[in-house]
DNA sequence: TAGTGGTCTAGACCACCTC
DNA sequence: AGGTGGTCTAGACCACTAC
């Protein structure tokens, strides 16, 4: 049963809490605490309402408190739902991997690998450059550039969406950059084959909250931030790319191998 | 001057935007087109009510809205400010570099060499291994471990919380890790004293919304979401510590060096 | 003291889902 | 039809900041 519990601070002094956020602590510890499990409802407003002794729009501040965070969702006409949690690993220290074939992408086959369903949708646009990308490929800003943008779906859920830019000395030397729709062998398989490799990566990753545009693309509630993850692509002589990666922060998780990591596999871990 | 815009979808349709969402659309606008810039203040909310002919409560809602996409903040008697973005860089695939001699941690010394004013408070204590952690270390879930646990700042900030496990039978191999207090030369540099050297690394990285603790401790409004590091070092033999990482979404990236770059320092791009 | 945001209420009506 | 959340209002009082 619901207790009007205050907090105590560290100098001594009760603190109290406005009857808003007593319902979100009260609501949160017992979904910690297995109350509430993960993909189940909560009681309505008007429930919530009757049992903290507050209106049903204090309740509601309550509840989006807790939306904000994450931990639930809500959907009109049916209620507020515990979150679930699940998340895919992606190893972005080995990521483009060339020495072994596949044939499709590199995401297509973590996908399958993982036994879900890839779907993706191409985009081929002729840019200017923003200023963010330019300082990344060392070309001016505003310069002309092939954006190659993809969006990308696991299961039909939006997981990701991926911007690439090349520069315009590179699209003259790989014309079939510009060509809409993927690219079989996968673009830094066909650059490779003509003699551009890429020998370094510098990457970059960011968290923040979507923008509406972003938030509509990856079809993201409240309480959810997005990982941005840049990566500009070497060659020996210079920048050739600079893909920039949005995922869904509930969804996923990025790794990196660095090092010897020998004694990892001896004992499989979870 | 305000306009009544609504949405056309792209299947034709007007859709009609409810009266909050106008509201936060139409100051978003007028944020990012810079008529509002960062640091200054919004007009208060009873300005915009009647600006938008709308109750206060509605011009809250819309309000609210931009505060959980991070882009304003507020302050009580103050009033809705436009968030300032400073972001702090660590590289972390040279996070732990041994080969040049440093007198402070890492993270002073590169705070320090950014022009910024580093402090830290530390603890240390004896716990048990909570499965998370368990799973990386290769001990079971529940055995002894020190954790040593950091709350790093940056010019009085809160910046970052870092929290390292070690197992229990590294700890008896040398047991200055139960020391309170910082070691000098830093841990890494005291395990590789004693035999034990890290030549691998295994990190994750995950985004999602602080938990009130964590909002506490790293001073976080709402709109604001956390970067968790996961790094697990490893020996020839085994792993040996586990770290996670708290960041600040906002104030922080994170960068990573993969491969040959030689070609990104010929021109010092910004 | 005046102005700001923070909390709370009671009630109205609407949109969506399930039965 | 009945229950759910979504939107909106009008007004009250409180807490904090500035002057």
């Amino acid at each position: 049963m619901f207790q009007q519990v205050d907090c105590v601070r560290h100098d001594g002094f009760m603190d109290k809490q406005p009857k808003y956020r007593q319902v979100a602590d009260a609501l949160r510890r017992e979904i910690d605490s297995g109350v509430y499990e993960s993909g189940t409802r909560l009681p309505s407003e008007s429930d919530l309402s009757a049992r903290f002794a507050a209106s049903r729009n204090t309740v509601r501040s309550g509840l989006s408190l807790l939306v904000g965070e994450g931990l639930i969702s809500s959907s009109q006409g049916l209620g507020y739902e515990v979150r679930r949690h699940e998340v895919f690993e992606l190893n972005a220290s080995r990521f483009e991997d060339l020495s072994f074939p596949q044939s499709g992408d590199a995401y297509s086959t973590d996908v399958t690998n993982a036994g879900r369903r890839p779907h993706q949708t191409f985009r081929v646009e002729m840019t200017t450059t923003p200023e963010y990308i330019a300082n990344r490929l060392k070309v001016a800003a505003g310069s002309r550039a092939v954006l190659r943008f993809c969006h990308r779906f696991v299961d039909d859920v939006p997981w990701s969406t991926q911007a690439t830019h090349y520069p315009e000395w590179l699209v003259e030397k790989g014309p079939r950059l510009t060509e809409p729709g993927d690219i079989a062998e996968g673009t830094t398989r066909y650059l490779a084959g003509l003699g551009i490799e890429q020998i370094g990566y510098a990457d970059e990753i960011a968290a923040r909250m979507p923008t509406p545009e972003e938030a509509r693309l990856l079809e993201m509630g409240p309480g959810v931030p997005v990982l941005i993850w840049t990566r500009t692509g070497y060659s020996q002589e210079a920048p050739v790319r600079c893909t920039i990666t949005t995922f869904r922060g509930d969804l996923n998780r990025m790794n990196y191998e660095i090092g010897d990591l020998s004694a990892r596999s001896e004992n499989e871990a979870q």
